[in-house]
RNA sequence: GCGCGCUUGGCUCAGCGGUAGAGCACCGCCUUCACACGGCGGGGGUCGGAGGUUCGAAUCCUCCAGCGCGCACCA
């Protein structure tokens, strides 16, 4: 292909993807083997939600790392995923469609939407809508996830074309879903073995539950956020004897849910209540005084009260102790009834505790602590005036009330026991950067228990799991009923369990569904299996797995790196990768993390339109691993400038027909040392996953060759000292170019591609990474020509400010330059005092020894 | 409370034992035959503070401060 007359980066992204795709350059080869393939375990972004510019920074340093290692040799195993599987897609699929799941209903194959049309057409109108405010549409859990499915291709469609355009060298045959039932298929089959080695069980315990969501949630969804509150001095009076006790706490309204009071084992103001018991105000139920190391003297009166259940420090003393269960709170955050004088809730008032307690029945927390409040001070049993203080509070991290601790059967994976081999697996992963094991560490000993997987959602991987019914209608959860793996995915809302009939459903003797769903990160944990084809291809999962790296953001280590890591330690008795690449955050210039909720999030594809992508890939190039990064358009400039001096300086080395030679001048020999030093420092840092520090070491050789070396052979190249002179000036310079081009096209993937295209058939990113012995063999080893190269420059940059402070313009010729350089400097500048004299446009260039300054003697003004 | 990271010119950052660097911004010069989506040059910082190690410290150690983050605690 000719160089063309006006190169330009215009169009470049549409055209060079387009070329890409056609010639399946990002194909993998599945023939390669194990040592020979590098695989990722891409992060599958959230279809419902949009890319913003912190998707377009990471996904850049992956696709940096990838286009390296293809050019090293490597067959890089490149899939993109989709998160579909979650509440904001939930949440759309019922807006969109008018419909609601309901998992209790049966999979109907010929189900059709009662005006139904073709869903690709126009995107966020809620059909629903046109339909005015009908109820909505009560579908089964298969019907819903199908509507799913046909909601996100458009999504999906729009992804891939950012990512395309953005020159992701991803492999876009291989793409997955996270509720398609590959994936579906993958979570289930894991999860029943895990069932099998007993690492999962099902058990009845306090949760963590969001009242609004009505679910549990696990202890990596938590978050602390700062609440106001208020301390409530509250006096419990003494059993059998006339003093009190005071207590102080946050949550009056728990006072019903009141198992015990507890102090530190060694505090000597209640070492005498030891053992004795108390009686709640109110309700009046006896409750022994107890001693535990975790209370704390010096909080409130160093005494508290236990209630089932207010935070997990009760729970803890729960258990410990071998409290009874006294629940108020239900599912939904409001109070249940409560028969006083029944077992369990005996008093020394029944009438009164009924009376006080029936006012609080169907309250919220919040409510209820309002009027529990009023009967104290009605009762006298309140202290004082309740002290504000603000406290953090858990809550879910997607919920907006706090957690409460309800007791429900859930799933859990264990953890708890295995944390040291789960520290051990993290220790065999290179982190990159390294401190973010530190993270992974401090998480993994911060564990308080097992990880709850269920959730009580109907969008999502069901539990492939039913439980028979007893012939008295009860459920027996100690015989859980599986398919077997060959039946997977099942649904078991719709799918009957092996040796039963569909009419059996419900029925005594028969059998129900696991009315639950898997935790997101309990099925997106078991990626590197899915993407790798864990059991439905064991030569492709021989050859990518355990996989190379994991490419993600810091706030997911708890999570999704985490329960990665979990999952395949106890499936494949190895890491999931061997590498793990933690990104950074982007910052806006109030060093605020960017994100859709703050509202301050830059569409990405209109940033990539008007700086280019090469321009936003430099930007993003940038950030090295784990830094947080400003968002700066002045960066992305800088790139699309550096991209443009690209197109421009291969414009002047490949255009026109240059003679071809041997490299004998000392100026190209020494720039082509000097390169081959660079290549070697570039493929360290890039092989350290150190792109940034790569990219910064290119760069600075990149400006340096155009502005000294090009200026400084340019003269000799054309032609000016001879055809043999002339010939080693162009073929070092494109030798040197062609080494440039393929050092740069991990980061400007774009225009190095268009300008390798104009010298070279097939693909820079499928071309060789460069060596140092590619640039040796031509310069061969001379320290003299190494150094003359250092001092043209120091010369040139001499003689460039001795003309800027004559305020004549560089390229002003003149009678004669007087150049004083030291010994050394002037014997090595005689080796290039052709170019240098050429490159200074003087007459006459004199070296002399002597104190490093410049003389010029200016042609008379003309004219 | 424990841990991690950051603190370098106006801005964004690199340097991590050997005389303070880059780009942007600013100022000046230059429309030179690859490039005005350009080129050349210039001013500007005692590298958060205090000690210490060293012939020598932005760079290593200790302590402190500010900012950010993680974990734990939260009666």
């Amino acid at each position: 292909m000719p160089v063309p007359e006006k190169p330009a980066l215009e169009g470049l992204e549409d055209a060079l993807s387009a070329r890409w795709e056609r010639d399946g350059t990002y194909r993998f080869d599945r023939s390669k083997p194990r040592d020979q393939v590098y695989a990722i375990d891409t992060p599958p972004p959230t279809v419902s939600g949009s890319l913003h510019v912190g998707h377009v920074f990471s996904y850049t340093h992956t696709d940096i790392v990838a286009r390296f290692q293809r050019m090293r040799g490597k067959e890089v195993f490149y899939p993109m995923g989709w998160d579909d599987n979650g509440l904001p897609t939930e949440r759309r699929v019922q807006n969109y469609f008018g419909v609601r799941c309901d998992p209790s209903l049966p999979y109907d194959p010929n189900f059709r939407l009662p005006d139904e049309a073709d869903p690709s057409t126009g995107s966020g109108s809620p059909r629903a809508k046109s339909r005015g405010e009908k109820q909505p549409i009560s579908v089964s859990r298969p019907n819903f996830i199908e509507l799913c499915v046909k909601l996100t291709v458009e999504d999906e469609q729009l992804f891939e074309h950012l990512w395309r355009y953005l020159g992701l060298s991803v492999d876009w045959s291989m793409t997955y879903a996270t509720i398609a039932p590959p994936a579906q298929r993958v979570s289930q089959m894991m999860f029943l073995r895990l069932l099998q080695k007993k690492l999962a069980y099902q058990v009845e315990a306090p949760t963590l539950w969001d009242v609004d969501f009505r679910t549990a949630v696990a202890q990596a969804e938590l978050e602390d956020r700062e609440q106001p509150g208020a301390y409530h001095r509250i006096h419990f009076s003494q059993a059998g004897g006339s003093g009190v006790v005071a207590i102080e706490t946050t949550r009056p309204e728990l006072i019903p849910a009141c198992v015990a009071l507890v102090a530190h084992p060694d505090d000597a103001r209640y070492q005498s209540l030891f053992g004795t018991e108390v009686i709640t105000p109110i309700f009046g139920v006896r409750v022994p005084v107890l001693a535990h190391a975790l209370a704390d003297p010096e909080k409130g009166s160093g005494i508290a009260m236990i209630c089932t259940f207010g935070d997990t420090t009760d729970v803890t003393w729960w258990r410990e102790l071998k409290l009874p269960v006294r629940a108020i709170v239900q599912p939904d955050g409001t109070l249940g009834r409560v028969t006083w004088g029944d077992r369990g809730w005996e008093c020394a008032d029944v009438a009164r505790a009924q009376q006080a307690y029936d006012q609080l029945v169907g309250l919220s927390a919040k409510k209820a602590q309002v009027k529990v409040v009023e009967l104290l001070r009605e009762s006298g049993d309140l202290q004082g005036e309740p002290k504000p203080i603000t406290h953090n509070v858990k809550f879910y991290e997607k919920g907006d009330r706090p957690l409460e601790i309800v007791t429900s059967r859930q799933w859990f994976f264990k953890t708890i026991d295995y944390r040291d081999q789960l520290i051990a697996r993290g220790r065999e992963i290179a982190w990159h950067p390294a401190y973010m094991q530190a993270r992974y560490e401090n998480w993994v000993n911060g564990l308080n228990g097992d990880w709850c997987v269920s959730r009580q959602r109907f969008f999502g991987v069901p539990f492939p799991v039913w439980y028979p019914l007893l012939a008295d209608g009860t459920t027996d959860y100690h015989q859980p009923l599986v398919p077997a793996e060959s039946r997977l995915p099942i649904d078991p809302s719709t799918d009957v369990p092996d040796g039963y009939t569909a009419d059996q459903r419900g029925q005594p003797g028969g059998f129900i569904a696991d009315p639950d769903v898997m935790d997101t990160w309990a099925t997106s944990s078991v990626s590197p299996q899915l993407v790798s084809q864990w059991q439905t291809d064991a030569d492709i999962f021989a050859r990518t797995f355990p996989m190379d790296l994991r490419p993600q953001a810091h706030d997911i280590i708890r999570t999704w790196l985490f329960s990665s890591v979990v999952r395949a330690h106890f499936e494949n008795d190895s890491v999931p990768w061997t590498h793990a690449a933690i990104s950074g955050w982007v910052l806006d210039p109030d060093r605020k993390k960017m994100s859709k909720s703050k509202g301050n999030v830059v569409t990405p594809l209109g940033l990539l339109q008007e700086y280019g992508s090469d321009g936003v890939r430099y930007w993003a190039a940038r950030g090295g691993p784990g830094v947080d990064t400003a968002f700066d358009v002045g960066q992305m400039k800088i790139g699309r400038k550096l991209a443009m001096k690209v197109l421009n300086v291969s414009k002047f080395v490949l255009a026109g027909e240059q003679p071809v030679g041997t490299v004998t001048e000392a100026l190209d020999r020494g720039m082509l040392q000097n390169l081959a030093n660079l290549v070697d420092e570039a493929t360290e840092e890039l092989s350290d996953y150190e792109y940034a520090r790569a990219l910064a070491k290119i760069e600075s050789f990149f400006w340096d060759f155009c502005d000294n070396y090009v200026e400084a052979a340019k003269s000799r190249r054309y032609g000016d000292f001879g055809v043999d002179a002339a010939a080693s000036a162009s073929t070092a310079m494109r030798l040197a170019l062609s080494v440039l081009l393929r050092l740069l096209a991990p980061y400007l993937s774009f225009v190095c591609e268009e300008v390798w295209s104009w010298s070279n058939a097939g693909s820079v990113h499928r071309a060789q990474w460069p060596t140092r012995e590619d640039l040796i063999a031509v310069s061969g080893t001379d320290d003299a020509a190494q150094r003359s190269v250092f001092h043209l420059t120091e010369a040139l940059n001499a003689i460039r400010k001795a003309k800027t402070d004559r305020k004549v313009s560089v390229g002003t010729p003149v009678r004669e330059v007087i150049y004083f350089a030291g010994d050394e400097a002037a014997r090595s500048l005689a080796l290039v005092e052709r170019d240098l004299k050429a490159a200074c446009r003087a007459d006459g260039l004199v070296l002399k020894t002597g104190e490093p300054r410049v003389e010029i003697t200016l042609k008379p003004a003309e004219a």
